[in-house]
DNA sequence: TCTGGGGTCCTCACCCTC
DNA sequence: TCTGGAGGGTGAGGACCC
C-alpha cells in the first residue's frame, strides 16, 4: 500500500541570515555571514548571495572573509531567532498536534494526522498556505516538502530551495532517488561517503543494487539495514511531536590554547556552573557527568562518571568534572572544554530524600509500625558527592550547593559596562533612536540606524564608551513597532 | 588563519553478576 | 569449586545532524 503523501517537511531558507537581512534593511540582497566572529569562529549560515562565493555552513569564518570579502558578517541573534521560529512554529500547529521540530528552523508535520490533508492535492494546497502564512507572519521564505515518509518529504524541500514547494507522488520514489548522491539519505555524511565511495557506491541507485547483505557487512547492521531500506524510498518513522531530551551539556572553544593547569581548573568549574544552570532551567537532573576536551592537536576526548543517583547540585558536578580533569593529560593545551549531563530524570536523589523523610514521618504519625520504603543511605552519599570516599578528588570541605550565580548571557546584549559592541548586535541611541552594531575599533563604534519595516538607514559613528549608546533587545521583523509598515518580504534576490 | 555548539545514536571494550 | 557464556551497566569514541 502507498502512503499519501501527507508528511510535511517544513525548511526555512538561510534561517539566520534571511532573519538578519528582513531584520536589517540595508543587508537585503546583500552578502550575509552569520557565525562565530573570534579567531576560531565557524559559519553558522551564509545567505544565498553568500553561498554564490563559495561560503557555506561549518566553514571557518576566515576562510568566509578571504571568499566574502564584502559580506556583512555578524553575530547570531538566538533570542530573535527562537521568537520567529515560534511564530511558525505555532502556525505548524494550527495543521496538526503531531508536529516534530528538528531545530530553530525545521520541523516534520503529519497533515493527516491533523485532518489538514488527506491526498496530493490537499496537501499541495496546505503546503502553499502555509509558505504564505508563514510569509505573511514573519517576512521569510520557506520551503516546504511533501511526500509519504519522513525521509522523502525532506529530500523534497532539499530539492524545492530556495522558496518553493515539492511534492514527491506515491510510487515515483524510487526513480527520483536514484540518481542522486549517497549524501542525500540522512545518516551518510562525510565518513560513510567516503566508505562507500571506496567501494563504488556514489548514488542511491547503487546503494540499493549492492543489497542489504553488503551494505551490512560495509558499516554495520544497524547502520546497513536503515541505509538499505532508505535506498528503496521506505521509511516508516512516525512524526513524534514531544521527545525527551537525553542530555545537556555545554562547550567553549578558547581563542587561544589554554596551558596553565590552574586556568583549565577554573573554566571546568565556570562550565559545569553553565551547564548546571542549563540542567536546571530545563527541569531535570542528571546522573552521569561527562567532561570533554579538546587538545591543541584537534584530539577530542571524553571522560565519564556515573553517580549513585541523579542531581542538580552544581558543587556535585563541579567536582566531578574536576575529578574527571584529573585524569586528562592536558601539557600541549586545550583549545575546548565542555561539561556534560546525562541519564536524565525530572527527579534528584534530594527528592528521593526528602520524600523518604516525609513517608517516614508520615508513618510515625501513623504509628501503624511499618517501616518506610525508600532508604535513604544511597540519596545522602550520592548528594554528598560520590567521591567522598577514597577518590582522591579535590573535594571541598563541603562548599555550598547553591544555584551558581552566573547568568548565562550566551545571546543576550553585551552589558554596556564593558563596551563591548559586537557586529550585528542591537542597540539603542538615545538621539537617533534602535539601530544596529555595523563594525567597532580603534575606540569607535559604526551604526547602522534601520529597523525591520524601514527604509535602508544611514550609517553614524561614535566612541565606544558614548553614554548615549547602549545595548537593546531586537525589535520584531513583523508587527507594530515597524512604523505601521510590514516587514518586506525577505531578502530580495538581486545581484550584489 | 583551519575546523563552533548542542545534541542523538551506535559500536565496542571491559567488568561484573548470574 | 571452577569455568564459560549471556547479558547488563559503564566508559570511550566516532559519525552524524542542524
Amino acid at each position: 500500500m502507498r502512503a499519501a503523501p501527507t508528511i510535511l517537511h517544513l525548511d526555512m531558507d538561510a534561517f539566520y541570515a534571511s532573519v538578519e537581512q528582513a531584520s536589517k534593511p540595508s543587508l537585503r540582497g546583500k552578502a550575509v555571514i552569520v557565525g562565530g566572529l573570534g579567531p576560531r569562529g565557524v559559519v553558522a549560515t551564509a545567505s544565498y548571495e553568500a553561498r554564490r562565493f563559495g561560503v557555506h555552513s561549518a566553514m571557518p569564518m576566515a576562510q568566509a572573509r578571504r571568499l566574502c570579502p564584502n559580506g556583512a558578517c555578524l553575530i547570531p541573534r538566538f533570542s530573535l531567532y527562537r521568537a520567529v521560529s515560534d511564530v511558525v512554529m505555532a502556525l505548524l500547529r494550527e495543521l496538526s498536534p503531531l508536529v516534530e521540530p528538528l531545530s530553530l528552523d525545521e520541523a516534520f508535520v503529519d497533515l493527516e494526522a491533523g485532518g489538514t490533508a488527506f491526498d496530493a492535492e490537499s496537501a499541495l494546497e496546505t503546503g502553499q498556505r502555509l509558505r504564505a502564512d508563514i510569509l505573511a507572519a514573519t517576512g521569510l521564505n520557506a520551503s516546504v516538502g511533501l511526500a509519504g515518509s519522513k525521509m522523502l518529504a525532506k529530500v523534497a524541500s532539499e530539492e524545492a530551495k530556495p522558496d518553493g514547494l515539492l511534492l514527491i507522488e506515491p510510487g515515483t520514489e524510487r526513480a527520483l532517488l536514484a540518481p542522486m548522491s549517497v549524501r542525500t539519505l540522512p545518516g551518510v555524511g562525510p565518513a560513510t561517503g567516503e566508505h562507500l565511495r571506496r567501494a563504488g557506491i556514489t548514488t542511491v541507485g547503487e546503494l540499493a543494487e549492492a543489497g542489504e547483505d553488503e551494505l551490512v557487512r560495509m558499516v554495520g547492521r544497524s547502520h546497513g539495514v536503515g541505509l538499505y531500506r532508505m535506498a528503496l524510498g521506505l521509511d516508516d518513522r512516525p512524526v513524534v511531536a514531544e521527545r525527551d531530551a537525553k542530555s545537556v551539556s555545554v562547550e567553549d572553544t578558547f581563542d587561544v590554547d589554554l596551558h596553565d593547569r590552574v586556568r583549565i581548573r577554573n573554566e571546568v568549574q565556570r562550565l559545569a556552573d553553565r551547564c548546571v544552570h542549563r540542567l536546571r532551567d530545563s527541569g531535570h537532573s542528571g546522573r552521569t557527568i561527562v567532561l570533554k576536551v579538546r587538545r591543541y592537536d584537534f584530539s577530542t576526548l571524553t571522560r565519564s562518571e556515573t553517580l549513585r543517583g541523579p542531581t542538580d547540585d552544581p558543587a556535585v558536578v563541579r567536582e566531578a568534572a574536576a575529578r574527571l580533569l584529573e585524569a586528562v593529560d592536558t601539557t600541549g593545551g586545550v583549545r575546548l572544554l565542555g561539561v556534560g549531563v546525562t541519564g536524565l530524570a525530572d527527579y534528584t536523589q534530594e527528592d528521593l530524600f526528602a520524600q523518604s523523610m516525609a513517608a517516614e514521618a508520615a508513618a510515625e504519625a501513623a504509628a501503624a509500625g511499618e517501616g518506610g520504603a525508600v532508604e535513604p543511605a544511597g540519596a545522602a552519599e550520592a548528594a554528598g558527592t560520590g567521591g567522598a570516599g577514597g577518590s582522591g578528588g579535590p573535594a571541598g570541605p563541603g562548599g555550598p550547593a547553591e544555584a551558581p550565580e552566573r547568568a548565562e548571557p550566551s545571546d543576550e546584549p553585551e552589558p554596556a559596562r564593558e563596551r563591548r559592541w559586537a557586529a550585528g548586535s542591537d542597540v539603542r541611541h538615545a538621539v537617533y533612536g534602535p539601530g544596529w552594531v555595523q563594525g567597532s575599533g580603534v575606540g569607535r563604534v559604526t551604526v547602522r540606524f534601520e529597523r525591520p519595516g524601514s527604509p535602508p538607514g544611514r550609517v553614524r559613528t561614535f566612541r565606544v564608551d558614548d553614554p548615549e549608546l547602549e545595548p537593546s533587545d531586537p525589535l520584531p521583523l513583523v508587527g507594530e513597532s515597524a512604523a505601521g509598515e510590514p516587514a518586506a518580504g525577505g531578502p530580495v534576490p538581486e545581484e550584489g
